[in-house]
DNA sequence: CTTGATATGTTATACTATGACGCTTAACAA
DNA sequence: TTGTTAAGCGTCATAGTATAACATATCAAG
């Protein structure tokens, strides 16, 4: 259950890995990663952090890609529906996903110091929910599991 | 691992016990249980359901408790620092704990359709997290965990 | 070439949340 | 008593998050 975020790794790989995947499974499912999607989704991969709408939208902006709410918003629930990107509540704030095109319930590890989003999967928490949610006679449809804490360089920063 | 919400119970001791539960760990905490906190807790008891602050706030209106934003979030901040209450991150909305008092992971099913909210435990996703964050050397300080679908009720409704 | 589907541009507005300041009260020390 | 502090509340103003609704544009299929 490998985990990326907190630690050192080559980044413009991730940037152009996830585009690529993206691109072809658009092309593929028939979906359309216009530029402005596609922009979207280069500015959350350029961080492991999550990205308010509003933050995103400034970003557009001053590259002339749109000024208006909508259009972060837009763009946004496209990479989120499609599994590109994921919505982390606990913030009202965006990460790309890590696993793209694959099926899976994200756990997100969640820095309150530095925003830093490591995502990570978790087979046994479904099943045990699925558990719980059928003695329930619950349909789940969706999980949310996040965690928040210090990731271990804030932990080192506020140490020293 | 008992979960009230989706069946049917005694539900004026559900306010009644918990309030006086509330009560009681104010008293030996030296916390305040003040009138508006009081109704406040007493309003979300009255539903199994997730509120939004400004559907309190509107009950408080009514009752000549408080008028402005900010009363009903300082109530709703109170009882959740005391672990009276639970914040539903996916819906930005508030439900009164079940078990309050004890120290708990709590696991929220969500109804989509009627918003009702179950609570229920879970010491296995929490030790797993721990695992996992483990490894990253990530320190956990807050779990959420959220199930969102279709209640019981809701699904035989849809049924017909 | 027209129709329908999809995406984008734009305006306006709704919903969620908090900062800041002043007043009141209760507890306690001087 | 008076002064001081801390906690809670009343209120105004504003910040931050999100979407409804309608206009325009583009493109592929019929």
């Amino acid at each position: 259950m490998a985990a990326i975020g907190f630690t050192h790794h080559d980044h413009s790989c991730c940037i152009q890995n996830t585009v690529d995947v993206a691109d072809k499974h658009c092309k593929q499912a028939g979906l359309q990663l216009t530029p402005i999607r596609k922009r979207v989704l280069e500015i959350l991969l350029e961080e492991h952090r999550a990205l308010g709408a509003y933050e995103i939208l400034d970003r557009l902006r001053q590259e002339n890609l749109g000024s208006q709410p909508p259009v972060a918003y837009r763009a946004l629930d496209f990479l989120v529906k499609n599994g590109f990107a994921h919505k982390i509540e606990r913030m009202n704030a965006f990460v790309a996903c890590t696993q793209p095109g694959e099926v899976h319930t994200p756990v997100f590890m969640i820095c309150r110091e530095c925003d830093t989003v490591a995502e990570s999967a978790s087979e046994l928490s479904k099943s045990q929910l699925g558990r719980t949610a059928k003695d329930l006679g619950f349909t789940i449809e969706r999980i949310v599991i996040e965690a928040e804490g210090l990731c271990p360089n804030c932990q080192d920063a506020t140490a020293s």
